[in-house]
DNA sequence: CCAGAACCGTACCGTACGGTACGGCATGGA
DNA sequence: TCCATGCCGTACCGTACGGTACGGTTCTGG
Protein backbone atom coordinates (compact mmCIF):
# COMPACT_ATOMS: atom_id res chain seq x y z
CA UNK A 1 0.00 0.00 0.00
CA UNK A 2 2.50 2.10 0.91
CA UNK A 3 3.77 2.12 -2.13
CA UNK A 4 6.10 4.58 -4.62
CA UNK A 5 3.56 6.98 -7.40
CA UNK A 6 3.23 4.72 -10.08
CA UNK A 7 4.11 6.29 -13.52
CA UNK A 8 2.12 8.18 -15.44
CA UNK A 9 1.76 4.61 -17.45
CA UNK A 10 1.45 3.39 -20.66
CA UNK A 11 1.50 6.00 -22.88
CA UNK A 12 -2.06 5.96 -24.00
CA UNK A 13 -2.20 6.89 -28.09
CA UNK A 14 -4.21 10.15 -28.27
CA UNK A 15 -7.92 8.35 -29.63
CA UNK A 16 -7.37 6.47 -26.06
CA UNK A 17 -6.48 9.66 -23.96
CA UNK A 18 -9.99 10.52 -25.58
CA UNK A 19 -12.07 7.87 -24.36
CA UNK A 20 -10.43 8.20 -21.05
CA UNK A 21 -11.61 11.95 -20.79
CA UNK A 22 -14.67 10.70 -21.31
CA UNK A 23 -14.54 8.23 -18.98
CA UNK A 24 -13.90 11.17 -16.60
CA UNK A 25 -16.18 13.57 -17.77
CA UNK A 26 -18.91 10.74 -17.30
CA UNK A 27 -17.75 9.89 -13.84
CA UNK A 28 -17.88 14.03 -12.85
CA UNK A 29 -21.37 14.00 -14.48
CA UNK A 30 -23.42 10.58 -13.33
CA UNK A 31 -20.95 9.69 -10.58
CA UNK A 32 -19.93 5.68 -10.72
CA UNK A 33 -23.28 4.49 -12.21
CA UNK A 34 -20.95 4.50 -15.53
CA UNK A 35 -21.92 1.79 -18.01
CA UNK A 36 -19.51 0.57 -20.66
CA UNK A 37 -22.51 1.39 -23.23
CA UNK A 38 -22.50 5.02 -22.15
CA UNK A 39 -18.51 5.72 -22.65
CA UNK A 40 -19.03 3.86 -26.24
CA UNK A 41 -21.64 6.52 -26.70
CA UNK A 42 -19.95 9.50 -25.34
CA UNK A 43 -16.27 8.40 -26.82
CA UNK A 44 -18.07 7.42 -30.32
CA UNK A 45 -16.28 3.98 -30.23
CA UNK A 46 -17.60 0.79 -29.84
CA UNK A 47 -17.82 -1.54 -26.57
CA UNK A 48 -15.86 -4.36 -28.53
CA UNK A 49 -12.97 -1.60 -28.60
CA UNK A 50 -13.55 -0.84 -25.26
CA UNK A 51 -12.86 -4.37 -23.91
CA UNK A 52 -10.16 -4.92 -26.27
CA UNK A 53 -7.75 -1.85 -24.99
CA UNK A 54 -8.66 -1.96 -21.47
CA UNK A 55 -9.42 -5.08 -20.31
CA UNK A 56 -12.44 -5.01 -18.42
CA UNK A 57 -14.45 -2.18 -16.78
CA UNK A 58 -11.68 -2.24 -14.17
CA UNK A 59 -9.38 -1.94 -16.50
CA UNK A 60 -10.78 0.84 -17.93
CA UNK A 61 -11.26 2.37 -14.48
CA UNK A 62 -7.64 2.07 -13.56
CA UNK A 63 -7.09 3.21 -16.80
CA UNK A 64 -8.67 6.10 -16.02
CA UNK A 65 -7.43 6.78 -12.75
CA UNK A 66 -3.65 6.69 -14.06
CA UNK A 67 -4.47 8.58 -16.57
CA UNK A 68 -5.96 11.61 -14.34
CA UNK A 69 -3.09 10.90 -12.08
CA UNK A 70 -0.23 11.04 -14.65
CA UNK A 71 -1.50 15.03 -15.25
CA UNK A 72 -1.83 16.37 -12.01
CA UNK A 73 1.26 16.61 -11.12
CA UNK A 74 2.98 19.76 -9.91
CA UNK A 75 4.93 21.54 -6.83
CA UNK A 76 8.45 21.99 -6.56
CA UNK A 77 10.62 24.22 -4.52
CA UNK A 78 14.20 26.28 -5.18
CA UNK A 79 16.21 24.37 -2.49
CA UNK A 80 19.47 26.79 -2.95
CA UNK A 81 17.25 30.04 -1.87
CA UNK A 82 15.90 29.04 1.15
CA UNK A 83 14.54 31.63 3.49
CA UNK A 84 11.57 32.15 5.83
CA UNK A 85 9.72 33.88 2.70
CA UNK A 86 10.44 31.57 0.82
CA UNK A 87 9.28 28.31 2.91
CA UNK A 88 6.45 29.65 3.96
CA UNK A 89 5.62 30.84 0.35
CA UNK A 90 6.15 27.25 -0.62
CA UNK A 91 4.27 25.65 1.96
CA UNK A 92 1.36 27.89 1.32
CA UNK A 93 1.29 27.09 -2.27
CA UNK A 94 1.51 23.22 -1.48
CA UNK A 95 -1.62 23.74 0.36
CA UNK A 96 -3.60 25.32 -2.18
CA UNK A 97 -2.57 22.96 -4.91
CA UNK A 98 -3.63 19.98 -2.50
CA UNK A 99 -6.84 22.25 -1.48
CA UNK A 100 -7.87 22.76 -5.18
CA UNK A 101 -7.30 19.17 -6.20
CA UNK A 102 -8.96 17.35 -3.37
CA UNK A 103 -12.06 20.09 -4.34
CA UNK A 104 -12.29 19.45 -8.12
CA UNK A 105 -15.16 17.41 -9.03
CA UNK A 106 -13.08 14.90 -10.94
CA UNK A 107 -10.87 14.26 -7.68
CA UNK A 108 -14.32 13.82 -5.88
CA UNK A 109 -15.41 11.50 -8.49
CA UNK A 110 -12.39 9.62 -8.74
CA UNK A 111 -12.23 9.19 -4.70
CA UNK A 112 -15.82 8.28 -4.80
CA UNK A 113 -15.41 5.42 -7.03
CA UNK A 114 -12.02 3.95 -5.48
CA UNK A 115 -13.83 4.48 -2.27
CA UNK A 116 -16.36 2.50 -3.46
CA UNK A 117 -14.10 -0.14 -4.81
CA UNK A 118 -11.73 -0.24 -1.92
CA UNK A 119 -15.18 -1.77 -0.23
CA UNK A 120 -15.95 -3.97 -2.50
CA UNK A 121 -12.40 -5.78 -2.56
CA UNK A 122 -12.07 -6.07 -6.13
CA UNK A 123 -9.35 -3.80 -8.00
CA UNK A 124 -7.00 -1.82 -6.48
CA UNK A 125 -8.66 1.60 -7.05
CA UNK A 126 -8.32 2.54 -3.32
CA UNK A 127 -4.41 1.83 -3.36
CA UNK A 128 -3.85 3.79 -6.79
CA UNK A 129 -5.87 6.97 -5.82
CA UNK A 130 -4.33 7.00 -2.41
CA UNK A 131 -0.41 6.16 -3.71
CA UNK A 132 -1.06 9.27 -6.84
CA UNK A 133 -2.78 11.25 -4.33
CA UNK A 134 -1.55 11.20 -0.36
CA UNK A 135 1.59 9.63 -0.71
CA UNK A 136 2.65 11.83 -3.81
CA UNK A 137 1.95 14.93 -2.03
CA UNK A 138 3.93 13.44 0.86
CA UNK A 139 7.08 12.68 -1.26
CA UNK A 140 6.92 15.94 -2.65
CA UNK A 141 6.31 18.17 0.58
CA UNK A 142 8.68 15.99 2.79
CA UNK A 143 11.41 17.26 1.45
CA UNK A 144 10.81 20.61 1.57
CA UNK A 145 10.26 20.16 5.68
CA UNK A 146 13.31 18.65 5.97
CA UNK A 147 14.85 21.17 3.80
CA UNK A 148 13.33 23.88 6.02
CA UNK A 149 14.10 21.78 9.33
CA UNK A 150 18.09 22.12 7.50
CA UNK A 151 17.63 25.78 7.38
CA UNK A 152 16.80 26.02 10.59
CA UNK A 153 13.57 27.58 10.00
CA UNK A 154 11.18 24.81 11.25
CA UNK A 155 11.80 22.07 14.23
CA UNK A 156 10.29 18.76 13.99
CA UNK A 157 11.75 15.48 15.33
CA UNK A 158 9.57 12.95 12.84
CA UNK A 159 9.26 14.10 9.34
CA UNK A 160 5.85 12.27 8.84
CA UNK A 161 4.38 13.07 11.83
CA UNK A 162 4.77 16.71 10.73
CA UNK A 163 3.64 16.41 7.43
CA UNK A 164 0.57 14.75 8.28
CA UNK A 165 0.00 17.25 11.07
CA UNK A 166 0.54 19.77 8.05
CA UNK A 167 -1.61 17.50 5.69
CA UNK A 168 -4.71 17.83 8.60
CA UNK A 169 -4.61 21.35 9.02
CA UNK A 170 -4.70 21.75 5.38
CA UNK A 171 -7.64 19.50 4.68
CA UNK A 172 -9.26 19.13 7.85
CA UNK A 173 -12.85 18.00 7.76
CA UNK A 174 -12.91 19.25 3.82
CA UNK A 175 -12.97 15.92 1.86
CA UNK A 176 -14.80 13.71 3.65
CA UNK A 177 -17.71 16.60 3.18
CA UNK A 178 -17.01 16.62 0.37
CA UNK A 179 -17.08 13.06 -0.63
CA UNK A 180 -20.62 12.75 1.47
CA UNK A 181 -21.63 15.51 -0.54
CA UNK A 182 -21.80 18.43 1.22
CA UNK A 183 -21.34 21.68 -0.35
CA UNK A 184 -18.03 24.21 0.27
CA UNK A 185 -16.98 26.65 -0.47
CA UNK A 186 -14.38 25.62 -3.35
CA UNK A 187 -13.74 29.47 -4.42
CA UNK A 188 -9.60 30.15 -5.33
CA UNK A 189 -10.11 33.18 -2.45
CA UNK A 190 -11.27 30.62 -0.04
CA UNK A 191 -8.35 28.07 -1.28
CA UNK A 192 -5.95 30.92 -0.06
CA UNK A 193 -7.27 32.01 2.73
CA UNK A 194 -7.22 27.96 4.31
CA UNK A 195 -3.90 28.04 2.59
CA UNK A 196 -2.76 30.49 4.49
CA UNK A 197 -4.49 30.06 7.57
CA UNK A 198 -2.90 26.51 7.87
CA UNK A 199 0.46 27.66 6.99
CA UNK A 200 -0.12 30.02 9.97
CA UNK A 201 -0.62 27.38 11.92
CA UNK A 202 1.82 25.12 11.12
CA UNK A 203 4.58 27.31 11.97
CA UNK A 204 3.06 27.84 14.82
CA UNK A 205 3.06 24.40 15.72
CA UNK A 206 6.82 23.79 13.80
CA UNK A 207 8.70 27.13 13.54
CA UNK A 208 11.91 27.14 15.07
CA UNK A 209 12.06 31.18 14.83
CA UNK A 210 9.13 30.75 17.79
CA UNK A 211 10.26 28.28 19.78
CA UNK A 212 7.06 26.24 21.54
CA UNK A 213 6.52 27.23 25.38
CA UNK A 214 7.46 23.77 26.40
CA UNK A 215 10.28 22.54 25.94
CA UNK A 216 10.53 20.29 22.76
CA UNK A 217 8.24 20.06 19.55
CA UNK A 218 4.23 20.01 20.33
CA UNK A 219 4.21 16.14 18.85
CA UNK A 220 6.08 15.07 21.57
CA UNK A 221 5.51 15.16 25.09
CA UNK A 222 6.81 17.67 27.51
CA UNK A 223 6.27 15.77 30.62
CA UNK A 224 4.60 12.30 30.68
CA UNK A 225 0.57 12.21 30.74
CA UNK B 1 -27.07 19.91 4.76
CA UNK B 2 -26.12 21.65 7.71
CA UNK B 3 -28.70 20.15 9.27
CA UNK B 4 -28.92 18.80 13.07
CA UNK B 5 -28.74 15.22 13.66
CA UNK B 6 -31.82 13.49 12.87
CA UNK B 7 -33.34 11.66 16.11
CA UNK B 8 -32.84 7.66 16.70
CA UNK B 9 -35.56 7.37 14.49
CA UNK B 10 -38.92 5.40 14.49
CA UNK B 11 -38.34 3.02 17.26
CA UNK B 12 -37.81 -0.43 15.50
CA UNK B 13 -38.87 -3.42 16.58
CA UNK B 14 -36.53 -5.90 18.03
CA UNK B 15 -37.03 -8.25 15.48
CA UNK B 16 -37.00 -5.16 13.27
CA UNK B 17 -33.16 -3.94 14.88
CA UNK B 18 -31.69 -7.46 14.03
CA UNK B 19 -32.82 -6.77 10.31
CA UNK B 20 -30.59 -3.61 11.11
CA UNK B 21 -28.09 -5.52 12.54
CA UNK B 22 -27.76 -8.17 9.89
CA UNK B 23 -27.27 -5.17 7.12
CA UNK B 24 -24.39 -3.49 8.97
CA UNK B 25 -23.02 -7.12 9.27
CA UNK B 26 -23.01 -7.69 5.56
CA UNK B 27 -22.31 -4.66 4.93
CA UNK B 28 -18.82 -4.56 6.90
CA UNK B 29 -18.35 -8.23 5.37
CA UNK B 30 -19.02 -7.76 1.96
CA UNK B 31 -19.00 -4.26 0.85
CA UNK B 32 -21.76 -2.41 -0.59
CA UNK B 33 -21.97 -5.67 -2.72
CA UNK B 34 -25.14 -5.69 -0.38
CA UNK B 35 -28.28 -7.40 -2.07
CA UNK B 36 -31.70 -7.54 -0.45
CA UNK B 37 -31.82 -11.30 -0.57
CA UNK B 38 -28.50 -11.94 1.19
CA UNK B 39 -30.09 -9.84 3.94
CA UNK B 40 -33.57 -11.87 4.13
CA UNK B 41 -31.19 -14.83 3.85
CA UNK B 42 -29.13 -13.62 6.93
CA UNK B 43 -31.75 -11.76 8.81
CA UNK B 44 -34.03 -15.08 8.40
CA UNK B 45 -37.05 -12.96 6.77
CA UNK B 46 -38.44 -12.98 3.56
CA UNK B 47 -38.16 -10.12 0.95
CA UNK B 48 -41.57 -9.43 0.96
CA UNK B 49 -41.16 -8.46 4.91
CA UNK B 50 -38.16 -6.22 4.62
CA UNK B 51 -40.04 -4.21 1.48
CA UNK B 52 -43.36 -4.48 3.55
CA UNK B 53 -40.74 -2.69 6.60
CA UNK B 54 -38.63 -0.35 4.74
CA UNK B 55 -40.12 -0.30 1.56
CA UNK B 56 -37.24 -0.09 -0.84
CA UNK B 57 -33.49 -0.62 -0.70
CA UNK B 58 -32.47 2.99 -0.39
CA UNK B 59 -34.98 2.98 2.92
CA UNK B 60 -33.18 -0.24 4.21
CA UNK B 61 -29.70 1.34 3.75
CA UNK B 62 -31.67 4.48 5.46
CA UNK B 63 -32.64 2.95 8.29
CA UNK B 64 -29.38 1.00 9.13
CA UNK B 65 -27.76 4.73 8.73
CA UNK B 66 -30.01 5.84 11.34
CA UNK B 67 -29.96 2.68 13.54
CA UNK B 68 -26.52 2.79 13.60
CA UNK B 69 -26.00 6.55 14.46
CA UNK B 70 -28.52 6.11 17.20
CA UNK B 71 -26.36 4.37 19.48
CA UNK B 72 -23.10 5.60 19.02
CA UNK B 73 -24.24 9.07 21.29
CA UNK B 74 -21.56 9.26 23.85
CA UNK B 75 -19.28 12.01 25.23
CA UNK B 76 -20.04 15.09 27.69
CA UNK B 77 -18.88 17.12 30.24
CA UNK B 78 -19.09 18.77 33.71
CA UNK B 79 -19.24 22.10 32.47
CA UNK B 80 -19.62 22.82 36.34
CA UNK B 81 -16.28 22.45 37.58
CA UNK B 82 -13.38 23.22 34.65
CA UNK B 83 -10.26 23.76 35.19
CA UNK B 84 -7.19 23.13 32.37
CA UNK B 85 -6.83 19.46 33.27
CA UNK B 86 -10.40 18.65 32.96
CA UNK B 87 -11.08 20.49 29.59
CA UNK B 88 -8.10 18.79 28.43
CA UNK B 89 -8.87 15.83 29.91
CA UNK B 90 -12.51 16.31 28.40
CA UNK B 91 -11.13 17.27 24.19
CA UNK B 92 -8.58 14.43 24.36
CA UNK B 93 -11.78 11.92 25.19
CA UNK B 94 -13.51 13.38 22.84
CA UNK B 95 -10.41 13.24 20.21
CA UNK B 96 -9.96 9.63 21.28
CA UNK B 97 -13.88 8.42 20.73
CA UNK B 98 -14.25 10.19 17.73
CA UNK B 99 -10.92 7.91 16.57
CA UNK B 100 -12.42 5.28 17.70
CA UNK B 101 -15.11 5.88 15.66
CA UNK B 102 -13.60 6.85 12.43
CA UNK B 103 -11.36 3.23 12.20
CA UNK B 104 -14.19 0.97 12.92
CA UNK B 105 -15.00 -1.17 10.37
CA UNK B 106 -18.65 -0.30 10.72
CA UNK B 107 -18.06 3.58 10.55
CA UNK B 108 -15.88 2.69 7.59
CA UNK B 109 -18.62 0.68 6.03
CA UNK B 110 -21.53 3.02 6.40
CA UNK B 111 -19.21 6.05 5.05
CA UNK B 112 -18.29 4.32 1.76
CA UNK B 113 -21.77 2.93 1.05
CA UNK B 114 -23.06 6.70 1.72
CA UNK B 115 -20.25 8.60 -0.33
CA UNK B 116 -21.44 5.55 -3.51
CA UNK B 117 -24.97 7.07 -2.75
CA UNK B 118 -23.74 10.18 -2.57
CA UNK B 119 -22.38 10.22 -5.85
CA UNK B 120 -25.10 8.67 -7.62
CA UNK B 121 -27.42 11.53 -6.37
CA UNK B 122 -29.60 9.10 -5.40
CA UNK B 123 -31.50 9.23 -1.52
CA UNK B 124 -29.14 11.50 0.70
CA UNK B 125 -27.19 8.72 2.74
CA UNK B 126 -24.32 11.37 2.30
CA UNK B 127 -25.94 14.17 4.47
CA UNK B 128 -26.85 11.42 7.31
CA UNK B 129 -23.62 10.23 8.13
CA UNK B 130 -22.61 13.96 8.00
CA UNK B 131 -25.14 14.98 10.29
CA UNK B 132 -24.67 11.95 12.81
CA UNK B 133 -20.89 12.29 12.19
CA UNK B 134 -19.15 15.80 11.42
CA UNK B 135 -21.99 17.58 12.67
CA UNK B 136 -22.81 15.56 15.74
CA UNK B 137 -19.60 15.49 16.94
CA UNK B 138 -19.10 19.81 16.59
CA UNK B 139 -22.58 20.41 17.93
CA UNK B 140 -20.71 18.15 20.57
CA UNK B 141 -17.84 19.66 21.23
CA UNK B 142 -18.22 23.66 20.68
CA UNK B 143 -20.26 24.21 23.84
CA UNK B 144 -16.96 22.87 25.40
CA UNK B 145 -14.78 24.38 23.07
CA UNK B 146 -16.75 27.86 24.18
CA UNK B 147 -16.73 26.57 28.06
CA UNK B 148 -13.17 26.66 28.03
CA UNK B 149 -13.04 29.98 26.56
CA UNK B 150 -15.30 31.53 29.35
CA UNK B 151 -13.32 30.18 31.89
CA UNK B 152 -9.91 31.87 30.52
CA UNK B 153 -8.26 28.82 28.85
CA UNK B 154 -8.80 28.75 25.63
CA UNK B 155 -8.38 32.10 23.12
CA UNK B 156 -10.30 31.92 19.76
CA UNK B 157 -12.50 34.41 17.82
CA UNK B 158 -14.92 31.74 15.35
CA UNK B 159 -15.92 29.05 17.27
CA UNK B 160 -16.60 27.08 14.30
CA UNK B 161 -13.00 27.43 13.21
CA UNK B 162 -11.40 26.39 15.97
CA UNK B 163 -13.57 23.30 16.11
CA UNK B 164 -12.15 22.41 12.57
CA UNK B 165 -8.67 22.90 13.05
CA UNK B 166 -9.07 20.29 16.49
CA UNK B 167 -10.98 18.11 13.57
CA UNK B 168 -8.27 18.35 11.24
CA UNK B 169 -5.81 17.60 14.12
CA UNK B 170 -6.90 14.16 15.22
CA UNK B 171 -8.22 12.99 12.09
CA UNK B 172 -5.14 14.28 9.53
CA UNK B 173 -5.12 11.73 6.69
CA UNK B 174 -6.59 8.90 8.94
CA UNK B 175 -10.18 8.24 7.27
CA UNK B 176 -9.59 8.75 3.57
CA UNK B 177 -6.93 6.26 4.08
CA UNK B 178 -8.73 3.79 5.72
CA UNK B 179 -11.67 5.13 3.23
CA UNK B 180 -9.64 4.11 0.77
CA UNK B 181 -8.31 1.03 2.03
CA UNK B 182 -5.46 1.84 3.89
CA UNK B 183 -4.32 -0.23 6.73
CA UNK B 184 -3.44 1.80 10.21
CA UNK B 185 -2.81 1.09 13.43
CA UNK B 186 -6.02 1.68 14.81
CA UNK B 187 -5.16 -0.07 18.43
CA UNK B 188 -6.24 1.41 21.48
CA UNK B 189 -2.84 2.59 22.74
CA UNK B 190 -2.38 4.29 19.18
CA UNK B 191 -5.32 6.38 19.61
CA UNK B 192 -4.73 7.60 22.78
CA UNK B 193 -1.60 8.40 21.56
CA UNK B 194 -2.80 10.52 18.64
CA UNK B 195 -5.88 11.98 20.93
CA UNK B 196 -3.14 13.59 23.03
CA UNK B 197 -0.86 14.77 20.33
CA UNK B 198 -3.94 16.35 18.87
CA UNK B 199 -5.00 18.04 22.31
CA UNK B 200 -1.48 18.97 23.25
CA UNK B 201 -1.00 20.56 19.79
CA UNK B 202 -4.48 22.24 19.51
CA UNK B 203 -3.67 23.98 23.04
CA UNK B 204 -0.25 24.82 21.68
CA UNK B 205 -2.68 26.90 19.14
CA UNK B 206 -5.25 27.85 21.42
CA UNK B 207 -4.33 27.51 24.63
CA UNK B 208 -4.89 31.14 26.55
CA UNK B 209 -2.29 30.69 29.08
CA UNK B 210 0.41 30.63 26.40
CA UNK B 211 -0.51 33.58 24.05
CA UNK B 212 0.91 32.69 20.34
CA UNK B 213 3.67 34.44 19.95
CA UNK B 214 2.24 36.46 16.83
CA UNK B 215 -0.77 39.17 18.39
CA UNK B 216 -4.08 37.28 17.82
CA UNK B 217 -5.02 33.96 17.71
CA UNK B 218 -2.98 32.11 14.93
CA UNK B 219 -6.66 31.58 12.69
CA UNK B 220 -6.05 35.36 12.15
CA UNK B 221 -3.16 37.15 10.41
CA UNK B 222 -1.46 38.80 12.47
CA UNK B 223 -0.60 41.64 9.22
CA UNK B 224 -2.07 41.42 5.96
CA UNK B 225 -0.94 39.04 3.99
C1' DC C 1 -7.07 -2.04 -56.95
C1' DC C 2 -6.87 -5.42 -53.36
C1' DA C 3 -6.09 -7.54 -48.78
C1' DG C 4 -6.10 -7.04 -44.24
C1' DA C 5 -6.35 -4.64 -40.05
C1' DA C 6 -8.71 -1.55 -37.06
C1' DC C 7 -12.75 0.05 -35.61
C1' DC C 8 -17.84 1.51 -35.40
C1' DG C 9 -22.60 0.34 -34.47
C1' DT C 10 -25.73 -2.80 -33.04
C1' DA C 11 -27.67 -6.96 -31.86
C1' DC C 12 -27.32 -10.51 -28.70
C1' DC C 13 -26.52 -13.51 -24.40
C1' DG C 14 -26.25 -14.57 -19.53
C1' DT C 15 -26.65 -13.22 -15.10
C1' DA C 16 -27.51 -10.55 -11.08
C1' DC C 17 -30.60 -8.18 -8.62
C1' DG C 18 -34.65 -5.10 -7.23
C1' DG C 19 -39.16 -5.80 -6.54
C1' DT C 20 -43.73 -8.72 -6.50
C1' DA C 21 -46.78 -12.76 -5.94
C1' DC C 22 -48.22 -16.63 -3.64
C1' DG C 23 -48.62 -20.78 -0.89
C1' DG C 24 -47.89 -22.41 3.73
C1' DC C 25 -47.38 -22.00 8.75
C1' DA C 26 -47.86 -19.99 13.27
C1' DT C 27 -50.24 -17.09 16.57
C1' DG C 28 -54.02 -14.90 18.68
C1' DG C 29 -58.53 -13.35 19.35
C1' DA C 30 -63.72 -14.38 19.00
C1' DT D 1 -63.04 -24.29 15.96
C1' DC D 2 -62.48 -20.80 12.71
C1' DC D 3 -60.85 -16.73 10.71
C1' DA D 4 -57.47 -12.98 10.29
C1' DT D 5 -52.98 -11.33 10.57
C1' DG D 6 -48.19 -11.52 10.02
C1' DC D 7 -44.44 -13.66 8.47
C1' DC D 8 -41.31 -17.20 6.05
C1' DG D 9 -39.59 -19.34 1.92
C1' DT D 10 -39.46 -19.56 -2.77
C1' DA D 11 -40.65 -18.88 -7.30
C1' DC D 12 -41.12 -15.47 -10.57
C1' DC D 13 -40.70 -11.10 -13.56
C1' DG D 14 -38.46 -7.18 -15.71
C1' DT D 15 -34.59 -4.70 -16.42
C1' DA D 16 -29.92 -3.19 -16.43
C1' DC D 17 -25.55 -4.18 -17.52
C1' DG D 18 -21.03 -6.71 -18.38
C1' DG D 19 -19.22 -9.02 -21.95
C1' DT D 20 -19.24 -11.18 -26.91
C1' DA D 21 -20.26 -11.69 -31.87
C1' DC D 22 -20.70 -9.95 -36.28
C1' DG D 23 -21.64 -7.22 -40.35
C1' DG D 24 -20.26 -2.98 -42.43
C1' DT D 25 -16.99 0.90 -43.10
C1' DT D 26 -12.68 3.37 -43.17
C1' DC D 27 -7.80 3.39 -43.33
C1' DT D 28 -3.14 1.60 -44.61
C1' DG D 29 0.29 -0.75 -47.14
C1' DG D 30 1.56 -2.99 -51.25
Amino acid sequence: MTQAASEGGKEWTERQKDVLDAVLALLVEDGDRLTMAAVARRAKCSKETLYKWFGDRDGLLTATVRWQASRVRAGGFDRARLDAAALRESLERFAADWLAVISSRTSIALNRVAVAHAGSGRSNLGAIVLANGRFAIGGRMKPLLEAGREAGLLAFDDTETAFRTFFGLIGRDVQIRLLLGDRLDTSEEGIAREAARATRQFFALYGASQPPAQAGSPETPASAG
